[in-house]
DNA sequence: TATATGACGACGA
DNA sequence: ATCGTCGCCATAT
């Protein structure tokens, strides 16, 4: 996957315009960047991220409101920023009824 | 060329 | 709710 791949600059600027406070699933964004089914693609992408990275990939969930396990730091740095940003996150998960961004609402 | 492995997800049991 | 299985597809070996 080159970094000028147009999939991965959707994928990414999908990424980037999740709302603080709100969170989507690797699936919601492969959608949205025009990918339906590629979810695997997504959490890929921002795994070459590794964190050198503006973006907020913290924003990116499973679909059943865990935060992916990987390892390393990374889950327990995304549950932080998440919390700091209001969303509560306990044993790994949240709410996804009450934090899920609804695209082209904001 | 072939197999294994994921920041995944839908489904059926 | 939890667990397998299968579809998905870029990379690594």
């Amino acid at each position: 996957m080159q970094p000028d791949d147009p999939r991965r600059q959707r994928i990414l600027a999908v990424v980037d315009s999740i709302p603080p406070g709100r969170v989507a699933t690797y699936g919601q964004v492969a959608g949205e960047a025009g990918l339906p089914g590629r979810a695997r693609l997504v959490g890929r992408v921002l795994g070459e991220l590794a964190g050198a990275s503006e973006l907020p990939w913290h924003r990116v969930v499973s679909a059943s409101g865990r935060i992916s396990t990987r390892p390393g730091a990374g889950p327990q740095e995304q549950g932080r920023r998440l919390r700091a940003e209001g969303v509560p996150v306990l044993h790994g998960r949240l709410d996804l009824r009450r934090h899920l961004w609804q695209a082209g609402q904001d």
